[in-house]
RNA sequence: GGAGAGAUGGCUGAGCGGACGAAAGCGCCGGUCUCGAAAACCGGUAUACGGGCAACUGUAUCGUGGGUUCGAAUCCCACUCUCUCCGCCA
C-alpha cells in the first residue's frame, strides 16, 4: 500500500509514478473521499468532546444528588445519535479509501529505467560462458525422461496438466540443491532458516499484496477460507505483522524452502512443455527486514546471495533490471537473475530480487523504533535463492554431455552422494 | 468434535458503570551517589489520527464486532483466538 500522506502531500509525484507504470489515476476520487472522512472525523471529534465533558458533569452531579436536568439528558441522547452516524460514515468512507489503496503498486524508486515492458528492461552484467555447440544438446524434457529423472505422464495423471514428479536421482537432485542452498545462506550469507505454513489466512495474502488483486493466480480452500501460497515471501511478511520491532534487531533475513502453487491462469498455453512453468514447484526465498535508508544497499547485497548459488553451480547467468512497466505489484525496484539452459535454448529467470520499500510492511503494520525517536514502517526485500525447477532444467541441459549422461555440479556432489547421471 | 477457563500496556497483573489510558510490580531510559559498577533513591516511560511554530491540546484504542446507557475495560449478545481436560489422528 503506498501512503496516503504522500498522496495529500504531493499527488503528482503519485500520478507519475504511477503513470510510469502504466496504472490508471484514480487519485481525485480517492482525495475526494479522503476529504469526506477527514470532514467526518473531525465533526465526530467534536461531538465527543463535547458529550466527554457533559457526561462528567452529569456524573459529578449525581455524586452530590442532584438530577440532571431532562433535556440535557435529551440533547446527548441525540449527540450520540450523531455520533454513531458520523461513526458508521467514516467506516464506509475508510472502507472505500482501502479499497482504492489496496489496488495500487507501489511507486517505482528513482533509479529504475523508465520503459513499457519486458523489452525495455537492462543488462546489467553477465557471468559464464554459454556452452560451445560442438554437439546438439537434448531439452530437459527429453533428457529428464530418458534419465529416469522427470515423469511427466504420471503427473498429469495423478494431478492434471503443469504437474510433474521426479524420482530416483531426479528426486534426489532436487533435496540436495534445497539442502545446498538452505546451508550456502545461512552458513555463509547470514540467513536465518524459517518452516513456514503453506496455507495462510486472506489477511495474510493482503499483507503481501497478492490478495485483492491477484486472487486469479492463487489457489484457495472454500471450506477453510486457506489461500496455498505462491511463494515463500507471503508468510515470512506476515511473521512479523503488527510488531515494533527495536532498531538492534535489524537487519532481519530469513531464508525458506517451500513449494510454491500457482494457478499460472495467465499464462495459459505458455510454456507447456517440461518443467519451467508448472503449478506447483520448490523454491528457496530470501527475505529481508531492513531499516529504510539501508534498503537500496541491501538490495544489491541479496541480488549479490542469489548471483553467488549461479556462481557456485557454474550456471552462466545475466541480471537485468527490470523497468518501471515490469515490476511487480509489491516492487519499488527489482533486479531478474536468468540462468542460460543449453537445450531450449533460452535465458530462464531463476530468481527475482526485489526492494518493496515500506509497501508491504505498511500493509502489515510492521514498524521498527529508530533509536530515541518514533516507531516507523521497515523496508522489505524479497528474492529467490532459487526457484528449483528451472535450475534444474539449467543442470540437465548444461552439464549434459555428448553421450547423454549428465555430470553433477561439483558443489552438490555431497548433497547428491553421486557424481553423474547416466541412463 | 465435546466440556470448562480465559483474553487489560514491552512483561506479570489489579480494576463496585462516572475520578480509568488504566493501580502495583518487573523491565527499559535518564539522573543522584560511585574511581567505575551494583544496590538504594528520584524522575520518565503506549499507539494512531486531528488542531497548534511550539509548550501543548482534542479524539480513539483494555481480543473483534454489535447492543444497553447522558456515560462502558466494567453490563448484555455474537464471533475469534489461547489454555486445560476428553475424543479422534500423522
Amino acid at each position: 500500500m503506498i501512503s496516503i500522506e504522500l498522496i495529500r502531500r504531493d499527488p503528482d509525484q503519485v500520478r507519475r509514478a504511477l503513470a510510469a507504470r502504466g496504472e490508471e489515476d484514480p487519485l481525485a476520487q480517492l482525495l475526494d473521499i479522503d476529504a469526506q472522512r477527514r470532514s467526518a472525523q473531525t465533526e465526530g471529534g467534536d461531538l465527543r468532546a463535547q458529550r466527554n465533558r457533559v457526561s462528567k458533569e452529569v456524573g459529578q452531579a449525581r455524586q452530590l444528588g442532584q438530577e440532571p436536568a431532562q433535556e440535557v439528558v435529551q440533547e446527548m441522547r441525540q449527540v450520540g445519535e450523531k455520533i454513531t452516524e458520523l461513526e458508521q460514515q467514516d467506516q464506509a468512507l475508510e472502507e472505500q479509501i482501502n479499497e482504492i489503496l489496496l489496488g495500487l503498486p507501489n511507486l517505482p524508486l528513482d533509479g529504475v529505467p523508465k520503459g513499457e515492458g519486458e523489452e525495455d528492461n537492462i543488462v546489467t552484467r553477465s557471468w559464464g560462458e554459454v556452452p560451445s555447440l560442438d554437439f546438439t544438446r537434448v531439452p530437459h524434457w527429453e533428457l529428464g525422461e530418458t534419465l529416469g529423472l522427470i515423469d511427466f505422464q504420471r503427473g498429469v495423471k495423478v494431478a492434471g496438466s503443469r504437474f510433474f514428479t521426479m524420482t530416483g536421482m531426479g528426486a534426489k537432485l532436487n533435496r540436495a540443491l534445497i539442502s545446498w542452498m538452505l546451508d550456502l545462506h545461512v552458513s555463509e550469507h547470514g540467513y536465518t532458516e524459517v518452516t513456514l505454513p503453506l496455507m495462510v489466512k486472506k489477511e495474510s495474502m493482503l499483507g503481501s499484496g497478492n490478495l485483492p488483486k491477484f486472487a486469479d493466480n492463487l489457489y484457495h480452500d472454500d471450506e477453510d477460507d486457506l489461500w496455498l501460497i505462491p511463494t515463500a515471501e507471503v508468510p515470512i511478511t506476515n511473521l512479523h505483522r503488527d510488531e515494533i520491532l527495536s532498531a538492534s534487531q535489524l537487519p532481519l533475513k530469513y531464508v525458506a524452502h517451500t513449494p510454491c502453487f500457482r494457478r499460472e491462469k495467465a499464462a495459459a498455453g505458455r510454456d507447456t512443455r517440461g518443467i519451467k512453468r508448472v503449478h506447483q514447484f520448490d523454491k528457496v526465498e530470501m527475505y529481508q527486514l531492513v531499516a529504510p535508508e539501508n534498503s537500496a544497499d541491501e538490495l544489491e547485497k541479496l541480488v549479490d546471495n542469489a548471483e553467488d548459488v549461479c556462481r557456485k553451480l557454474e550456471l552462466p547467468y545475466r541480471v537485468l533490471q527490470l523497468c518501471t512497466g515490469d515490476l511487480g505489484f509489491a516492487s519499488a525496484m527489482t533486479y531478474d537473475i536468468e540462468v542460460w539452459a543449453a537445450g531450449c535454448q533460452e535465458w530462464l529467470e531463476v530468481s527475482s530480487c526485489s526492494n518493496c520499500t515500506d509497501f508491504q510492511a505498511r500493509r502489515t503494520n510492521l514498524r521498527y523504533r529508530p533509536q530515541d525517536s518514533r516507531p516507523q514502517l521497515v523496508h522489505t526485500l524479497n528474492g529467490s535463492g532459487l526457484a528449483l525447477p528451472r535450475v534444474i532444467i539449467a543442470i540437465l541441459e548444461n552439464y549434459q554431455q555428448p553421450d547423454g549422461s549428465v555430470v553433477i555440479p561439483e558443489v552438490l556432489r555431497p548433497y547428491t552422494g553421486f557424481d553423474v547421471i547416466t541412463a
